[in-house]
DNA sequence: TACGCTAGGTATAACGATATACCTGTGGCC
DNA sequence: GGCCACAGGTATATCGTTATACCTAGCGTA
């Protein structure tokens, strides 16, 4: 039999080391009064010597506090991939949370209804996270009461449904983004113009489809086609099949995400339409995406990781790791690219 | 005050209600013979009737297992972003993990060199996964022997710089996918063929390059270009902006990554280079993407999802929580669509 | 009858860190 | 000199589970 290395050291083996009691350690790493400056070197030499860090379990079991907090993202693998909408949140998160030695647990369940309830409620009664952030927030959402009954410290990425008291982080000025798209090809002569909505139980769904209405209504204008899709490729190519085989088609088309907007793309283009030409394009969230494509997409930036940091800095807040949660996070805006232009039929 | 909820059931309370001992209770749930069946059912009855369910910080403390894994992603967010293959892999192993209710603690840090060591050390020393996954071999790696001493389990997904006896899962025949490349490629009449690799400390770059170099070699060909670069739409948009000044420009271009393949033939279009007329482009991964645009691209097709899952299957088995890690990945295939086709000149 | 054996439990010591309560020696002060 | 205060510690209960050792009743057997 090897021997196991050197079986790990505990709090032990550094009082030891430095000839102290073990409650005289626990003073020293958690910044307690009561030891003198040279014991304090004394141990602090000690624990380095052995590389010591105290374990995450016992702290975890003795205060309660697990740091680390927990993530569920609902989707499969392909549309994961697709759409890095949720790598982007990630990474804010994590930004906020490496710096104070917290972790992210992250769940990635399918689309069946049961396996994200089923998550979320493994980490709270394993008491596995500190606390959840959840994304996409839906109509009769009943995440937020789960949570809450579990006595989870929760919060939201985007809109609240209702007036449901969930701590949530949003950009302010919301529809800023949304406004100046249906703005800008207002500007450019279009007169009708589509929308390809996400699913309709996510609450900025509706959310969108109604500034992008009232926008237009300003104007005069009625939506020319509002199609109601799946964040998905295919779910894309069949929209914009649709939308060019009406003899009104419109000249201008909005998207709910940048896959679906490149997807989309695409799809006109193989169909012999030209875009900006023919049908101007504007996606929405501006991933990196956009700008690899030929005619690079205009977008409606969202400032994604400002908002997985936030969210991640409430939920610091709340476990009193840090004082101000606050952080702004950019509005969003529109990204003018190439892929939109001025109305067919008035351009000569 | 108010009261805390019901300040979470611990398993006192299950042996109370049930009126056995908490030994009796742990055996029943760990499945350990000795309990009748009647008082297996009461127990049983009681813990649903409370919701309880074991705290992972206790078993984790009691028994060293923490039911998590670790992992750690070198990225800056915006390229994480741009190329999901991290998103793919992570997918896959969650997929494994999840029956299992093991979690996947995943840090993403940046660049900075000592960064991701500090990482993977935290992770071991405060002992709050049993294993981690390393992807993106590199050479010189000094993340196994670092992780040896910390005396953690450990699977590389890809190939070991050297011989590092460290457990690793690839795909078998992994240089199908490029040799067929470079023989579409050859097939269709090209004889200018470069190739944009990644960063030269990556395993998987000098090996796929020996393969190229290796493929054309055998039909009597040598590399047009080779090009160093970083996986990113800048790098790709510079390589090509090179490769197409040469006056012996290449004919058709092999990039590590789909982003860059992407990236590249915009650029190419932009320059006024048609792709696949003038310039054949195939890419490496094939992520959705890949469909999305237009000319959709040809690329080798790698099972990432696959590997995600192989590589957590190593780490359950030597946890002891399954039999037989053995899955099989799926060999990296060509995938043709449309950005490759005849080499120019020859075409009429 | 005494003995052993087993099924079906119970009591309790870990696991590692932390907070609380409790010592102890030294100096200051009246 | 006697007493107190306080710096600088120590000893230990505790968190929730699990594993180990140990009971105990009931039955079969010599």
């Amino acid at each position: 039999m090897v021997r196991r290395g050197p079986g790990k050291p505990t709090i032990a083996d550094v009082a030891a080391l430095a000839g102290v009691s073990v409650a005289a350690v626990s003073k020293v790493v958690n910044g307690k009064t009561g030891i003198s400056a040279p014991t304090r070197e004394r141990i602090l030499t000690a624990a380095r010597k052995l590389q010591w860090t105290p374990s995450a379990a016992a702290v975890a079991l003795r205060g309660a506090k697990t740091r680390a907090i927990g993530m569920v993202a609902k989707r499969s693998p392909d549309l994961l991939s697709a759409d890095p909408h949720f790598t982007l949140l990630i990474s804010g998160i994590e930004s906020e949370l490496s710096p104070l030695g917290y972790g992210l647990l992250l769940h990635i369940v399918g689309e069946e209804p049961s396996a994200e309830e089923a998550a979320y409620r493994r980490l709270a009664d394993e008491r596995r996270v500190d606390g959840v952030v959840l994304t996409e927030s839906r109509i009769g959402d009943t995440r937020f009461e789960l949570l809450r009954a579990l006595g989870m410290n929760t919060v939201l990425i985007g809109t609240p449904w209702r007036d449901d008291p969930v701590p949530a982080v949003q950009a302010s000025g919301l529809d800023s983004g949304m406004r100046s798209a249906v703005e800008h090809l207002v500007a450019h002569g279009h007169r009708r113009i589509a929308y390809v909505s996400g699913p309709e139980d996510r609450v900025h769904t509706l959310y969108r489809r109604r500034v992008f209405e009232e926008t237009l209504a300003a104007h005069d204008l009625a939506p020319s086609h509002t199609i109601v899709s799946d964040f998905t490729a295919a779910g894309a190519v069949d929209a914009v099949g649709r939308l060019l085989d009406d003899r009104r088609r419109p000249t201008a088309v909005l998207f709910a995400n940048d896959s679906m907007a490149v997807a989309g793309m695409s799809a006109a283009r193989r169909l012999g339409v030209d875009v900006p030409g023919d049908l101007s394009v504007i996606g929405h969230d501006d991933l990196p995406l956009g700008e690899l494509v030929y005619p690079q997409l205009t977008t409606v930036r969202q400032d994604l990781v400002g908002l997985g940091r936030a969210a991640a800095r409430v939920l610091l807040a709340s476990l009193d790791e840090i004082e101000d949660a606050s952080l702004d996070i950019r509005p969003p805006e529109l990204v003018v690219r190439e892929s939109t232009g001025p109305a067919a039929g008035r351009q000569r």
